[in-house]
DNA sequence: CAGATATGTGAGGGTAGCCTCACATTGGAG
DNA sequence: CTCCAATGTGAGGCTACCCTCACATATCTG
């Protein structure tokens, strides 16, 4: 899992105990942000954890959002790297076949790392630009790999496509937390169809 | 809404001015903790939403904390209310039509009050009492009612009930949160049909 | 009205936590 | 080996926020 660290200041590491260190503050975050939360874990425990100082968490993020955003971007990169290992190795499949794929795929995903779940959920409570940053990057993902692959809903048109995914978006990663109300009408009934599909599969995978 | 006011510190209010006051500030901090979480919201902030001053606000409640457990607490009592009331109307029920009754009770109200979903939810940011003492009630409550009205699973012990119940509340509550691989198979069985449950009549609901 | 109690106010104490800085140490290139 | 950049360190600045306190005002009882 070799991270590129956030865009925004803080160095990369060059020298191989860099890299280390990195990785192990990395780890150590993940740790801390499942069980503490995001507001709740403090940049003191997680260098702690990783076995360095303050400074040396520092020297490589410069800020606790950006740590965040750092562990994010390793996890989004690798859930990436696993939807496009999927999609190419069948790529004769339909819609719905592809999408329930790249359900099960996505929730595969979020069980064997807590922190990608935490992060994601943790919504209000994170820095707004935060929050932004991941939910868009996770709906960029996703409406790029349907976009592709789906070639009846994408046809030249953007908007379905987009709002199919936003609904997979909701589906998966804020089941709960939406509120059906305020969405509109037919996006409901498209919703619902969807919301079937991800409980079917999951009801099987368990 | 009357709320009762956390049991530590914090005088109930006697006046008319103090009821109204303390109901201004319980919806204060409703919006507050939906908007931005339990951490991200200041006190400060929650008098200035409900037109109050920060010593006003602690003339009813003695903490952050109890705040957030009176607002916890006026949720448990009208979803009790609401499930005793659901119980009462139709007695001849049996277990199965009873869980997915309740279950679509308990799903309602999360979606027409979306700070309970926030409270229950935060989860590891709350603080570890707080977050204890929420979940600790709502099973309570729903083992209660289960206890009562499914007499095939509570003759006599009190175990399977639990365990039931425990499944429900993860059903309900964590849905996407819970690591399958940490629970026992047996468990883990059960809590498929028990998703499965949810799931289908949360697709019917909407 | 008068006394008593409840309620209202906001400046400030205390603290926790993010982040900086000045300097020590390590490791690799020439 | 020598030198320089990379990396390591932790005390402390600074800010934000929880909560207290001394006092003002409002509301109720007699």
């Amino acid at each position: 899992m070799a991270s590129r660290i956030s865009s925004q200041g803080g160095r990369p590491p060059q020298r191989r105990r860099g890299h280390e260190r990195v990785a192990a503050l990395l780890a150590a975050a993940s740790d801390c942000f499942v069980e503490r939360g995001y507001d709740a874990t403090t940049m003191t425990e997680v260098a702690a954890r990783a076995g360095a100082s303050i400074g040396s968490l520092y020297q490589f993020f410069p800020t606790k959002e950006a740590l965040a955003e750092a562990l994010m971007a390793d996890h989004a990169e690798a859930l990436y790297a696993r939807m496009e290992r999927l999609v190419e190795q069948a790529p004769g499949w339909d819609t719905q076949e592809l999408a329930t794929r790249l359900i099960r795929t996505f929730a595969d995903y979020r069980r064997q790392h807590p922190s990608f779940t935490t992060l994601v959920e943790a919504g209000g409570s994170l820095p707004p630009m935060l929050g932004r940053t991941i939910r868009q990057r996770m709906r960029d993902y996703l409406c790029r790999i349907l976009a592709i692959h789906a070639p009846g809903l994408a046809a030249g048109e953007l908007r379905p496509a987009a709002m199919v995914v936003q609904q997979l978006m909701k589906a998966a990663v804020a089941l709960q937390n939406e509120q059906p109300a305020a969405l509109r009408q037919s996006a409901q009934t498209q919703l619902r169809r969807t919301l079937e599909l991800y409980l079917k599969d999951l009801a099987q995978t368990g």
